[in-house]
RNA sequence: UCCACAGUAGCUCAAUGGUAGAGCAUCCGGCUGUUAACCGGAGGGUUGCAGGUUCGAGUCCUGCCUGUGGAGCCA
């Protein structure tokens, strides 16, 4: 007999079939009781009754205890007082194992207990809604950028020095090559691509040892970079914009039952198309003015202001030209004020905070040169990145995405711990 | 690193400074359509750790540990 999957149960309607999964709930009446049976594609209700059943198979109810493995065997028919709206009339049960004492009742727990437990956690509808969602938006990324002939470049995860010099990396021994650093971002890398392929994307895991302990914060993280010869800011916004919505999109369309089991209201994500809005730092400053914050112009915004300022739209916003001294030493300045990078971010609505953080790259050797020794960063560590700049340097930009944040927002959850199956957070390190 | 809050049964939480309790989970019994089923019964505790105040501390004080949220930094 063929192996079916829940999700496939509608072609399934008057045949007997076999389900191989776990027991994720039971109920009884007496004469009558029901196994709710999940094999990770869905849940499905199956039906034991007194006399009608076999005596073996009605017997064993007594010994099932939640997430024993098990076969189940019975005809399936439509019911829509069973979850799902298909039901199994049990006739043969197999037991695998018996689970003892799973330690995740169908009650409330709380946020440590449900972490030392994340590997049993993964096991809850919830959390497959999650991981379903965040399978697709990375799906979706990958078809975004190969369907417009963007090549995926790999870069290394060990890493000599700072891509930018400022963050905390983590750092580790290197044979007799001294230490060797996690790395922060591809994007160095991604440029170097760029400039050999002409349009690349970057997508890995990135580091950060800062401590920091908020509900947008990871140290180990999903980053896509996409990154573009002969694109300027201008282009790199379109680029952005044109992707948020494919993205979102994307997500709505193949996900809706997800999106529904989490109960996301998705008001803000079908508003979700191009053109974004877009605001020059100047701008948003003067909304945070407007609104009463006592913002000192020249610093970077904090979360509440990221906050103020994304409630003043129904999508995401993009703000750009922020003060070079806040940015890193590989953006280009605006010639119509060098006080100002060609930065961009676009900040995500609800309070969701930035999702994306890009640039247009300094390309001229001797001003890069400048920036280098200004940001006291060792230049022989560049020099390979200084080669982009000697050898047919073109203007070019790009950005990076943050892949947990993104899966929260269009998830709606309150932290990005439960983005990811294995969160890696500055307290935690396990499972 | 700084600020705030929390730590009591396997889990979620109660308990004026005066005998540590409930719901769920587990075990036993009942119920032929349950939806986190329901009803009856049973077992289950070094109140995070170390001191201190007190006739008496889960409760008050000091220190430490662990966790949660936030700030800074960032995606």
């Amino acid at each position: 007999m063929a192996r079916i999957y829940i999700e496939d149960l509608s072609h399934q309607v008057g045949e007997v079939i076999n389900i191989h999964g776990w027991l994720y709930h039971k109920r009884s009446g007496g004469k009558i009781r029901f196994l709710v049976v999940r094999d990770g594609t869905g849940i499905l209700q199956c039906v034991m009754a007194k006399g009608a059943t076999p005596d073996e198979a009605f017997n064993s109810f007594d010994s099932l205890t939640q997430e024993s493995s098990l076969i189940v065997t019975g005809k399936i028919r439509k019911d829509d007082r069973a979850p799902g709206g298909y039901e199994m009339e049990l006739t043969n049960l197999q037991i695998i194992q018996i689970a003892k004492d799973y330690p995740i009742t169908p009650k409330e727990h709380g946020v440590d207990f449900l972490m030392d437990h994340r590997h049993l956690w993964l096991r809850s509808l919830r959390q497959h809604a999650i991981l379903r969602i965040r399978h697709q938006i990375i799906k979706s990324i990958r078809e975004f950028f190969d369907d417009r002939s963007f090549v995926l470049l790999d870069a290394p995860i060990f890493t000599p020095a700072a891509c930018e010099g400022t963050s905390t990396l983590f750092e580790t021994d290197y044979f007799d090559l001294g230490k060797a650093y996690l790395t922060q971002s591809g994007q160095l890398y991604g440029e170097a691509g760029a400039l050999a392929l002409g349009k690349v994307y970057v997508f890995g895991p990135t580091f950060r040892a800062e401590k920091s302990k908020t509900r947008r914060h990871l140290t180990e993280f999903w980053m896509v970079e996409p990154e573009v010869a002969f694109n300027d800011l201008n282009d790199n916004m379109e680029l952005a914009e044109e992707f948020l919505e494919y993205i979102v999109s994307s997500v709505l369309k193949q996900r809706a039952e997800e999106l529904k089991a989490l109960e996301r209201n998705t008001k803000f994500l079908e508003s979700v198309k191009k053109p974004l809005p877009r605001v020059s730092y100047d701008e948003a400053v003067e909304i945070l003015r407007k609104k009463g914050v006592n913002f000192e112009y020249g610093t970077d915004f904090g979360g509440t202001d990221e906050t103020i300022i994304s409630e003043q739209f129904d999508r995401p916003v993009i703000v750009h030209r922020y003060p070079a001294k806040i940015k890193a030493f590989y953006m280009k300045r605006d010639p119509q004020n060098p006080d100002l990078a060609l930065a961009m971010d676009v900040i995500a609505p609800e309070g969701y905070g930035e999702i994306i953080g890009g640039s247009q790259r300094e390309d001229d050797l001797d001003t890069l040169l400048q920036r280098i020794r200004e940001h006291n960063l060792p230049q022989s560590a560049f020099e390979w990145y200084l080669d982009l700049r000697r050898y047919g340097t073109v203007p070019h930009a790009g950005f990076g995405l943050g892949v947990e944040r993104t899966v929260s927002w269009i998830c709606g959850l309150d932290h990005v711990r439960e983005t990811i199956p294995f969160p890696r957070m500055i307290y935690r390190l396990t499972p």
